[in-house]
DNA sequence: TTCTAGTTTAGAATTATTATAAACTACATA
DNA sequence: TATGTAGTTTATAATAATTCTAAACTAGAA
Protein backbone atom coordinates (compact mmCIF):
# COMPACT_ATOMS: atom_id res chain seq x y z
CA UNK A 1 0.00 0.00 0.00
CA UNK A 2 1.35 3.55 -1.23
CA UNK A 3 0.75 6.14 1.61
CA UNK A 4 0.51 9.14 -0.06
CA UNK A 5 2.89 11.81 0.72
CA UNK A 6 0.78 14.26 0.81
CA UNK A 7 -1.18 13.05 3.91
CA UNK A 8 1.94 14.73 6.62
CA UNK A 9 0.94 17.72 4.62
CA UNK A 10 -2.61 17.70 4.69
CA UNK A 11 -2.12 16.64 8.58
CA UNK A 12 0.25 20.29 9.19
CA UNK A 13 -2.92 21.72 7.27
CA UNK A 14 -5.35 21.18 9.38
CA UNK A 15 -3.87 21.26 12.26
CA UNK A 16 -2.82 24.83 11.28
CA UNK A 17 -6.58 25.71 11.23
CA UNK A 18 -7.64 23.84 14.63
CA UNK A 19 -8.99 20.78 13.02
CA UNK A 20 -6.88 17.30 13.96
CA UNK A 21 -5.84 15.20 11.36
CA UNK A 22 -8.33 12.44 11.39
CA UNK A 23 -8.14 9.32 9.14
CA UNK A 24 -12.04 10.78 8.11
CA UNK A 25 -10.40 14.25 7.31
CA UNK A 26 -7.32 12.85 5.88
CA UNK A 27 -9.20 10.64 3.67
CA UNK A 28 -11.82 13.47 2.57
CA UNK A 29 -8.48 15.65 1.97
CA UNK A 30 -6.77 13.05 0.06
CA UNK A 31 -10.02 12.45 -2.59
CA UNK A 32 -10.62 16.76 -2.82
CA UNK A 33 -7.05 17.34 -3.18
CA UNK A 34 -5.13 14.90 -4.60
CA UNK A 35 -5.87 15.85 -8.42
CA UNK A 36 -4.92 17.97 -10.67
CA UNK A 37 -7.82 20.02 -11.16
CA UNK A 38 -10.47 21.57 -9.04
CA UNK A 39 -13.88 19.94 -9.33
CA UNK A 40 -17.28 21.02 -8.05
CA UNK A 41 -19.45 18.44 -5.63
CA UNK A 42 -22.72 17.86 -3.59
CA UNK A 43 -22.39 16.34 -0.39
CA UNK A 44 -24.64 13.54 -1.67
CA UNK A 45 -21.90 13.05 -4.24
CA UNK A 46 -19.20 13.25 -1.98
CA UNK A 47 -20.57 10.60 0.20
CA UNK A 48 -20.88 8.60 -2.35
CA UNK A 49 -17.35 8.85 -3.80
CA UNK A 50 -15.71 8.28 -0.76
CA UNK A 51 -17.55 5.19 0.85
CA UNK A 52 -17.61 3.56 -3.10
CA UNK A 53 -14.99 1.03 -1.42
CA UNK A 54 -15.34 -0.79 2.03
CA UNK A 55 -12.48 0.00 3.40
CA UNK A 56 -13.19 2.83 6.06
CA UNK A 57 -16.71 4.17 6.10
CA UNK A 58 -17.17 7.60 6.84
CA UNK A 59 -20.38 8.37 7.57
CA UNK A 60 -22.64 11.10 7.01
CA UNK A 61 -22.63 13.27 9.70
CA UNK A 62 -18.60 13.22 9.42
CA UNK A 63 -19.40 13.87 5.48
CA UNK A 64 -21.29 17.15 6.70
CA UNK A 65 -18.77 18.08 9.66
CA UNK A 66 -15.96 17.85 7.69
CA UNK A 67 -17.28 20.02 4.42
CA UNK A 68 -18.74 22.55 6.82
CA UNK A 69 -15.08 22.79 8.87
CA UNK A 70 -13.42 22.88 5.19
CA UNK A 71 -15.11 25.55 3.94
CA UNK A 72 -14.86 27.57 7.32
CA UNK A 73 -11.33 27.24 7.27
CA UNK A 74 -11.52 28.35 3.36
CA UNK A 75 -10.45 24.91 1.93
CA UNK A 76 -12.91 24.98 0.33
CA UNK A 77 -16.09 27.40 -1.27
CA UNK A 78 -19.73 26.95 -1.04
CA UNK A 79 -21.16 28.21 -4.49
CA UNK A 80 -24.58 28.99 -4.29
CA UNK A 81 -26.46 28.01 -8.01
CA UNK A 82 -28.85 25.57 -7.46
CA UNK A 83 -32.11 25.25 -5.49
CA UNK A 84 -32.44 23.12 -2.90
CA UNK A 85 -28.85 21.46 -2.71
CA UNK A 86 -25.43 22.79 -1.71
CA UNK A 87 -22.78 23.00 -4.23
CA UNK A 88 -19.05 23.36 -3.66
CA UNK A 89 -15.62 24.07 -4.90
CA UNK A 90 -12.48 22.85 -4.50
CA UNK A 91 -11.64 25.94 -6.41
CA UNK A 92 -10.94 28.59 -3.67
CA UNK A 93 -9.76 31.06 -6.19
CA UNK A 94 -12.44 34.19 -7.17
CA UNK A 95 -13.78 32.80 -10.48
CA UNK A 96 -16.98 32.70 -12.23
CA UNK A 97 -19.27 29.78 -12.99
CA UNK A 98 -21.34 28.64 -16.35
CA UNK A 99 -24.65 26.85 -15.06
CA UNK A 100 -26.11 24.30 -17.66
CA UNK A 101 -29.57 24.65 -16.49
CA UNK A 102 -30.31 21.49 -18.25
CA UNK A 103 -27.59 19.11 -16.72
CA UNK A 104 -27.02 20.94 -13.29
CA UNK A 105 -23.41 21.07 -14.23
CA UNK A 106 -21.31 23.89 -13.29
CA UNK A 107 -18.26 25.21 -15.30
CA UNK A 108 -15.30 27.40 -13.81
CA UNK A 109 -14.87 30.80 -15.82
CA UNK A 110 -11.73 31.64 -15.23
CA UNK A 111 -11.53 35.53 -13.09
CA UNK A 112 -9.87 37.03 -16.58
CA UNK A 113 -11.80 35.32 -18.93
CA UNK A 114 -14.48 38.44 -17.43
CA UNK A 115 -13.55 41.78 -17.08
CA UNK A 116 -15.97 44.69 -16.01
CA UNK A 117 -15.53 47.85 -16.65
CA UNK A 118 -18.20 49.45 -14.44
CA UNK A 119 -19.01 48.21 -11.23
CA UNK A 120 -21.72 49.74 -8.63
CA UNK A 121 -20.52 51.57 -5.54
CA UNK A 122 -21.78 49.51 -2.46
CA UNK A 123 -24.60 51.13 -0.06
CA UNK A 124 -22.96 53.25 2.48
CA UNK A 125 -21.03 51.37 5.24
CA UNK A 126 -21.00 48.57 2.89
CA UNK A 127 -17.57 46.43 1.98
CA UNK A 128 -17.48 44.60 -1.68
CA UNK A 129 -16.74 41.22 -0.25
CA UNK A 130 -16.53 39.26 -3.61
CA UNK A 131 -18.39 39.61 -6.76
CA UNK A 132 -19.23 36.63 -8.74
CA UNK A 133 -20.72 36.12 -12.19
CA UNK A 134 -23.17 33.55 -13.08
CA UNK A 135 -23.75 32.88 -16.58
CA UNK A 136 -26.73 30.58 -17.52
CA UNK A 137 -26.47 28.63 -20.82
CA UNK A 138 -28.29 26.05 -22.21
CA UNK A 139 -29.36 24.27 -25.70
CA UNK B 1 -64.89 47.60 -0.70
CA UNK B 2 -63.38 48.89 -3.59
CA UNK B 3 -62.05 46.21 -6.13
CA UNK B 4 -59.04 46.74 -8.03
CA UNK B 5 -59.52 48.01 -11.75
CA UNK B 6 -56.32 45.91 -12.26
CA UNK B 7 -58.27 42.50 -11.43
CA UNK B 8 -59.62 42.24 -14.83
CA UNK B 9 -56.03 42.53 -16.50
CA UNK B 10 -54.82 40.19 -13.96
CA UNK B 11 -57.65 37.31 -14.81
CA UNK B 12 -56.39 38.17 -18.98
CA UNK B 13 -52.60 38.01 -17.90
CA UNK B 14 -53.54 34.88 -16.41
CA UNK B 15 -55.58 33.41 -18.91
CA UNK B 16 -53.28 33.66 -21.41
CA UNK B 17 -50.94 31.73 -19.92
CA UNK B 18 -53.25 29.33 -19.24
CA UNK B 19 -53.61 29.75 -15.74
CA UNK B 20 -57.15 30.05 -14.42
CA UNK B 21 -57.92 33.19 -12.75
CA UNK B 22 -59.32 32.45 -9.43
CA UNK B 23 -60.02 34.04 -6.13
CA UNK B 24 -56.34 32.79 -4.78
CA UNK B 25 -54.31 33.46 -7.64
CA UNK B 26 -55.87 36.61 -7.88
CA UNK B 27 -55.42 37.76 -4.15
CA UNK B 28 -51.40 36.65 -5.02
CA UNK B 29 -51.35 38.33 -7.91
CA UNK B 30 -52.61 41.97 -6.34
CA UNK B 31 -50.32 41.04 -3.04
CA UNK B 32 -47.20 40.43 -5.19
CA UNK B 33 -48.39 42.79 -8.33
CA UNK B 34 -50.58 46.16 -7.27
CA UNK B 35 -47.32 48.27 -5.98
CA UNK B 36 -45.07 50.72 -7.60
CA UNK B 37 -41.78 49.08 -6.65
CA UNK B 38 -40.57 45.46 -6.98
CA UNK B 39 -39.77 42.98 -4.38
CA UNK B 40 -37.62 39.90 -3.09
CA UNK B 41 -39.55 37.35 -1.09
CA UNK B 42 -39.48 33.77 0.20
CA UNK B 43 -42.53 31.00 0.51
CA UNK B 44 -42.78 31.77 3.79
CA UNK B 45 -43.38 35.69 4.23
CA UNK B 46 -45.45 35.69 1.04
CA UNK B 47 -47.50 32.90 2.85
CA UNK B 48 -47.69 34.98 6.01
CA UNK B 49 -48.39 38.06 4.32
CA UNK B 50 -50.82 37.06 2.38
CA UNK B 51 -52.60 35.06 5.30
CA UNK B 52 -52.35 37.99 7.87
CA UNK B 53 -56.28 38.74 7.90
CA UNK B 54 -58.42 36.75 8.41
CA UNK B 55 -60.46 37.62 4.68
CA UNK B 56 -59.66 34.30 3.08
CA UNK B 57 -56.68 31.83 3.51
CA UNK B 58 -54.77 30.53 0.74
CA UNK B 59 -53.10 27.21 1.73
CA UNK B 60 -49.54 27.14 1.78
CA UNK B 61 -49.70 24.11 -0.42
CA UNK B 62 -51.47 26.67 -3.04
CA UNK B 63 -48.50 29.09 -2.25
CA UNK B 64 -45.90 26.87 -3.35
CA UNK B 65 -47.91 26.17 -6.24
CA UNK B 66 -48.99 29.52 -7.58
CA UNK B 67 -45.05 30.58 -6.85
CA UNK B 68 -43.86 27.94 -9.22
CA UNK B 69 -46.81 28.47 -11.67
CA UNK B 70 -45.98 32.08 -11.61
CA UNK B 71 -42.28 31.93 -11.90
CA UNK B 72 -43.17 29.04 -15.11
CA UNK B 73 -44.93 31.85 -16.83
CA UNK B 74 -43.01 34.22 -16.46
CA UNK B 75 -44.27 36.73 -14.02
CA UNK B 76 -41.64 35.97 -11.28
CA UNK B 77 -38.06 35.25 -10.90
CA UNK B 78 -36.44 33.17 -8.61
CA UNK B 79 -33.36 34.12 -7.48
CA UNK B 80 -30.56 31.75 -5.89
CA UNK B 81 -28.15 33.16 -3.65
CA UNK B 82 -29.04 31.60 -0.22
CA UNK B 83 -28.67 28.29 1.08
CA UNK B 84 -31.95 26.48 1.78
CA UNK B 85 -34.33 28.70 1.19
CA UNK B 86 -35.73 29.96 -2.23
CA UNK B 87 -36.15 33.86 -2.47
CA UNK B 88 -38.35 34.93 -5.65
CA UNK B 89 -38.11 38.49 -7.66
CA UNK B 90 -40.94 40.58 -8.75
CA UNK B 91 -38.52 42.09 -11.22
CA UNK B 92 -38.49 39.96 -14.25
CA UNK B 93 -36.18 42.13 -16.33
CA UNK B 94 -32.65 41.44 -16.59
CA UNK B 95 -30.46 42.90 -13.67
CA UNK B 96 -27.58 42.20 -10.76
CA UNK B 97 -27.65 42.16 -7.07
CA UNK B 98 -26.04 43.03 -3.79
CA UNK B 99 -26.37 40.70 -1.60
CA UNK B 100 -25.84 41.47 2.29
CA UNK B 101 -24.13 38.80 4.29
CA UNK B 102 -24.99 40.01 7.15
CA UNK B 103 -28.83 40.71 6.99
CA UNK B 104 -29.16 38.63 3.90
CA UNK B 105 -31.02 41.47 2.19
CA UNK B 106 -31.28 41.69 -1.81
CA UNK B 107 -31.14 45.00 -3.30
CA UNK B 108 -31.78 45.17 -6.96
CA UNK B 109 -28.52 46.34 -9.16
CA UNK B 110 -29.52 48.07 -12.39
CA UNK B 111 -28.32 46.28 -15.44
CA UNK B 112 -27.25 49.23 -16.80
CA UNK B 113 -24.98 50.05 -13.64
CA UNK B 114 -23.44 46.89 -14.39
CA UNK B 115 -20.76 46.81 -17.71
CA UNK B 116 -18.63 43.90 -19.08
CA UNK B 117 -16.38 44.45 -21.05
CA UNK B 118 -15.36 41.01 -21.65
CA UNK B 119 -17.38 37.79 -21.41
CA UNK B 120 -16.57 34.30 -22.31
CA UNK B 121 -17.67 32.08 -25.19
CA UNK B 122 -20.26 29.53 -24.11
CA UNK B 123 -19.29 25.97 -24.60
CA UNK B 124 -20.12 24.01 -28.07
CA UNK B 125 -23.70 23.52 -28.46
CA UNK B 126 -24.47 25.76 -25.83
CA UNK B 127 -26.33 28.77 -25.80
CA UNK B 128 -26.25 31.95 -22.80
CA UNK B 129 -29.31 31.70 -21.26
CA UNK B 130 -28.46 34.85 -18.98
CA UNK B 131 -25.80 36.76 -16.84
CA UNK B 132 -25.74 38.18 -13.77
CA UNK B 133 -23.68 39.07 -10.95
CA UNK B 134 -23.93 38.87 -7.37
CA UNK B 135 -21.68 41.26 -5.32
CA UNK B 136 -21.42 39.93 -1.75
CA UNK B 137 -20.96 43.08 0.86
CA UNK B 138 -20.91 42.82 4.21
CA UNK B 139 -20.02 45.90 6.91
C1' DT C 1 -77.39 23.87 -16.30
C1' DT C 2 -74.13 20.29 -16.86
C1' DC C 3 -69.73 18.46 -17.32
C1' DT C 4 -64.96 18.25 -16.86
C1' DA C 5 -60.31 19.60 -16.62
C1' DG C 6 -57.94 22.47 -13.79
C1' DT C 7 -57.31 23.97 -9.00
C1' DT C 8 -57.19 24.02 -4.04
C1' DT C 9 -56.39 21.84 0.11
C1' DA C 10 -54.90 19.08 4.28
C1' DG C 11 -51.94 16.19 5.28
C1' DA C 12 -48.35 12.75 4.21
C1' DA C 13 -43.93 11.98 2.13
C1' DT C 14 -39.50 13.27 0.71
C1' DT C 15 -35.09 15.61 0.79
C1' DA C 16 -31.43 18.19 2.60
C1' DT C 17 -29.56 19.60 6.59
C1' DT C 18 -28.72 20.23 11.56
C1' DA C 19 -28.90 18.67 16.39
C1' DT C 20 -28.09 15.23 20.05
C1' DA C 21 -25.58 12.52 22.89
C1' DA C 22 -22.88 8.47 23.56
C1' DA C 23 -18.62 6.21 22.10
C1' DC C 24 -14.17 7.02 20.41
C1' DT C 25 -9.48 9.15 19.63
C1' DA C 26 -5.64 12.64 18.96
C1' DC C 27 -2.46 14.40 21.50
C1' DA C 28 -0.87 17.33 25.50
C1' DT C 29 1.04 16.44 29.74
C1' DA C 30 2.56 13.62 33.46
C1' DT D 1 4.78 5.35 27.64
C1' DA D 2 0.38 5.91 30.27
C1' DT D 3 -3.50 9.07 31.38
C1' DG D 4 -6.83 12.60 30.90
C1' DT D 5 -9.54 15.40 28.17
C1' DA D 6 -11.21 18.16 24.53
C1' DG D 7 -12.25 17.39 20.02
C1' DT D 8 -14.35 14.13 16.81
C1' DT D 9 -17.22 10.55 14.90
C1' DT D 10 -21.36 8.24 14.62
C1' DA D 11 -26.21 6.54 14.60
C1' DT D 12 -30.14 8.44 15.01
C1' DA D 13 -33.60 11.97 15.86
C1' DA D 14 -35.24 16.45 14.76
C1' DT D 15 -36.09 20.21 11.75
C1' DA D 16 -37.01 22.84 7.62
C1' DA D 17 -38.20 23.45 2.98
C1' DT D 18 -40.43 21.50 -0.55
C1' DT D 19 -43.10 18.16 -3.22
C1' DC D 20 -46.63 14.64 -3.57
C1' DT D 21 -51.32 12.67 -3.08
C1' DA D 22 -55.89 12.29 -3.61
C1' DA D 23 -60.27 14.05 -2.41
C1' DA D 24 -63.23 18.16 -2.66
C1' DC D 25 -64.07 22.17 -5.21
C1' DT D 26 -64.73 25.44 -9.25
C1' DA D 27 -64.09 28.10 -13.77
C1' DG D 28 -65.85 28.20 -17.77
C1' DA D 29 -66.84 25.59 -22.23
C1' DA D 30 -70.66 23.56 -24.27
MN1 LIG E 1 -34.72 22.58 0.74
MN1 LIG F 1 -32.95 22.09 2.66
ZN1 LIG G 1 -15.89 26.74 -9.61
ZN1 LIG H 1 -33.95 41.70 -7.82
Amino acid sequence: MIISNNLKMYAQKLRSSNLRPTKQRLKICQFLFDRKKTFHFTVETLNKKINKNRAMKVSLATIYNTVEAFTSAGYLKEILTSKNKSYYDTNIKSHHHFYDEGSKELTDINYSQIKLSKVPVPPKGKKIKNLEVVIRIQK
